[in-house]
DNA sequence: ATGCGGAAATGACGAAGGGTCATGGAAAGA
DNA sequence: TCTTTCCATGACCCTTCGTCATTTCCGCAT
């Protein structure tokens, strides 16, 4: 049996005889007396009775017709649910902690401000993790800083960042200040796998400048209060440490030489359909995070 | 949009791929590939991400495959219930008062004992009434005592009915009696439209014996009792009077040249489709009525 | 009775949908 | 790197579904 079959019976059942239905179907007569007779013979039961030129549902049509109208009706929700979904389907983003904590709920804010009405799911994870879940389609995109290791993704770029040098007021440092100012000193670091950790440790490597390793904290706001505390030093990007910086907690300082520069990427799997939803908030991100 | 495109969407999704699907729906591979592309240009949002050769439902194709299994679910039992309706469904059935009076019961009874399960929908109504209702599919079948009017209407007859003068034993009468002994004596007669009314009258007529009437009532146990009172004769089937001949209450006799054979009809509409269980009714009727 | 009009059934036939096989491309595994 | 596996694509064929033409039957009116 067939959609076909049960449309052609309820129109038959609705406009009380073949003929009828078939113009409101727009379809020849013959062909909906066939639909009918297949109906009928598929189901091994009489669904009219024709009493000449009067068609009478059995008892077997009439159980029929709920059927068929119960089917048709969960046929037409899908279809509107489908076009809703065509327009909004929810999306599910992902960010590393470093976003997560600085650009990414001002940015999903905006984004909900632009989109009324769209769904939007959220998690927050490192690096390694949203990779994964962009593999398995568990997340549609995903902001990340730093590169991406998977050639099934593809990342776009769309903020710049970098990061800065952070101490306490107490230490007396500003402007750019000699390398031995921070040889082998002891730094705060975030947890192995973070991006803001390894763009630290390579560019420190890089400038052949050696440090101490004072605390690894899987977070910012631990590592700020500590710098703060006049535990040691940091490197933490700029976005997250404004506040600290604003209010003179913490002062950041340049050594000659090192440089923090990296671009936060949103990310999806290369072969992603793009729902306009998600279309839309990838030109977000593109066009608009720079405003922030 | 097809039943047999939500069938390959659920085998898909089901079975995990669309060879998988290809496999368990004993159809080629390319015709799943084309079904599933056919339901994503229908509904304009892609149903699965394709990553490599894994597919993922997108959020769209989680909601479609919600209504594919309910639309799929119905139409099985939309088959399961026809199935039941083939074998064993509803009839209505109608009967005259005095049909409804004598045998009806009984007959429906033993009719309920050989098929146990089959529901009966029963009504007693003249036969006028039942005619029409007959001609508007709003009965299956009737049982009626005489002829039909309708040519539409096919009628077989399944039981012999006789209608037999009715006394108080106080009058004495047994036997045959004299044609004088009930010349234009008071009669109670049933009410217009009645059978049994048409057929006492007509056979008196034709015997050339006038009567009083006495009085018209719409049932036979009113009349029973009447003349069991002694207020006047009746003739009513044998059958209704047989509890108040048996216990001595009325007693019958016979006139000379008066003769009240009838028979019972079960009557359908010449089109009437015949179920199995409709089927099985008239040959009931036909076969078994005889034993009542 | 007789003929007419309307509705369903039937038959022939063309177009389209749905099936197949053969093949290509991309990803996963040896 | 090679092989395997899965989905996508294209060519082709057959069944299905549409049409029109015609028939049949009932209901109605003459």
């Amino acid at each position: 049996m067939t959609l076909r079959h049960f449309r052609i019976f309820q129109s038959v059942c609705r406009a009380g005889g073949m003929t009828a239905a078939a113009a409101v179907l727009h379809i020849s007569q013959p062909s909906v007396s066939q639909a009918i007779r297949e109906l009928e013979e598929y189901y091994g039961t009489a669904l009219f009775d024709r009493f000449g030129r009067q068609l009478h549902l059995t008892s077997a049509g009439k159980a029929l017709l709920g059927y068929a109208t119960h089917i048709l009706a969960l046929e037409h929700q899908a279809g509107e649910a489908m076009r809703g979904f065509a327009e909004r389907s929810p999306i599910a983003v992902g960010a590393t902690l470093s976003i997560g904590e600085s650009v990414f709920v001002p940015l999903l804010a905006a984004f909900r401000a632009a989109h009324p009405g769209q769904e939007i799911f959220s998690r927050i994870a490192n690096t390694h993790e949203l990779e994964s879940r962009l593999l398995a389609d568990e997340l549609d995109v995903a902001l990340i800083e730093g590169e991406v290791t998977s050639p099934y993704l593809t990342a776009r770029p769309f903020l710049d960042d970098e990061l800065v040098f952070l101490a306490a007021p107490s230490r007396g440092l500003s402007g750019k200040v000699p390398r031995g100012a921070v040889a082998g000193a002891p730094f705060f670091l975030r947890e192995e796998g973070s991006g803001t950790r390894d763009l630290f440790v390579s560019a420190m490597k890089a400038a052949g400048l050696p440090f101490e390793v004072a605390g690894v904290y899987n977070n910012s706001v631990s590592i700020l209060q500590a710098v703060a505390a006049d535990f040691g030093f940091a490197a933490l990007s700029r976005r997250i440490a404004t506040p600290y910086l604003a209010d003179g907690r913490l002062v950041t300082f340049g050594v000659a030489g090192v440089a923090f520069r990296r671009t936060f990427r949103v990310v999806c799997h290369q072969n992603k359909y793009l729902t306009p939803a998600l279309r839309a908030f990838l030109a977000f991100c593109e066009h608009e995070a720079v405003h922030l």
